[in-house]
DNA sequence: TTTAAACAATCGAACGTTCGTTCGATTGTT
DNA sequence: AACAATCGAACGAACGTTCGATTGTTTAAA
């Protein structure tokens, strides 16, 4: 097994753990012995426990980067909320441990929210207040519609619904 | 210090700190020293951290109990949807770690979930999606709604704006 | 009513275990 | 010969639990 064959090894592993039991649920001897590699590969190629969680968050978040694909089409605002919704399904049916991170971080934050999570979940909840604002500017919703507290709603109907089917 | 007492000042400080960093997060010599007790008191008196842990669940989801109160008014369809967004957001003001503890347990289970939370919000959920149907047959509501994903949307929008802005 | 035994509550020290990290040895590649 | 990758053992620290001692209260007998 060659470096990045053990790195990326550990790093599955590590997201699966992670994510079903927690930062402090895991201990580095259950993850390396999952991977099957010896216990110090985890300090050695991630400077530590910690740092191997830093790397499974920063990887999980990292799709949040392309959010702003579904905003430059020319289409109406209705499309626009349909593509976001869309957007975000398809990245938690293809990466299921990305929203227990969300959740888990936003319940419970390490040092690592305010780094990794906060600010890809910002940008993500920003294109879609602005996508609100725009459907306000051009008359398809109320005007008395606060985009906040819509955003909120419909991030929250994807989120909940996600988080408790599977 | 008497014996109740102390016993709910452990649990006040276990609520809070339970709730910020979940069961793994803190030991029970940061609980006990926060408490100003001795450490074998959480052992004495809850039989363990896991216990004590247990008995801090047992009390955040007890009001969950008394959910029937809403349902047993013998008014409209929209007005008893108003009602449960209420009576859960009264609980989430008077109970600001409830809805961590709970959002907590959803992404990182421990033995205790199927035991206590999980009846307590299957209970909550059976009767919003049971109003719900009771709007559908007296067509208030479109035919083809479906009763389990509506419940999860109006849900999820109260949890997912409590959570993130609170 | 007094006395003594029993009990319940609390403490801090000690126990054995598990934790994350480090280190010297080994192996294979440059 | 130098270096990078890997291993397993060892380290000190922190973990949750247990235990003997102490204190204050309740109960029972004298």
């Amino acid at each position: 097994m060659d470096k990045n064959e053990l790195r990326n090894k550990l790093i599955t592993i590590a997201t699966r753990l992670f994510a079903e039991r927690g930062l402090n649920g895991v201990s580095i001897r259950e993850l390396s012995t999952a991977a099957g590699v010896s216990i110090s590969m985890i300090s050695y190629h991630f400077g530590g426990k910690e740092g191997l969680y830093s790397s499974v968050l920063q990887e999980q978040f990292s799709c949040f980067g392309h959010i702003d694909e579904i905003n430059n089409a020319d289409v109406e605002v209705l499309t626009k909320i349909e593509a976001y919704i869309r957007w975000i399904m398809v990245r938690y049916r293809n990466n299921p441990y990305l929203l227990r991170f969300y959740t888990s971080e936003l319940t419970n934050p390490t040092q690592f929210f305010t780094l990794i999570v906060q600010p890809a979940i910002e940008k993500v909840f920003q294109i879609l207040m602005q996508i609100v604002e725009e459907g306000i500017a051009h008359n398809k919703f109320r005007k008395d519609l606060n985009p906040a507290d819509t955003a909120f709603a419909i991030a929250g109907i994807v989120n909940y619904y996600f988080l408790s089917t599977s």
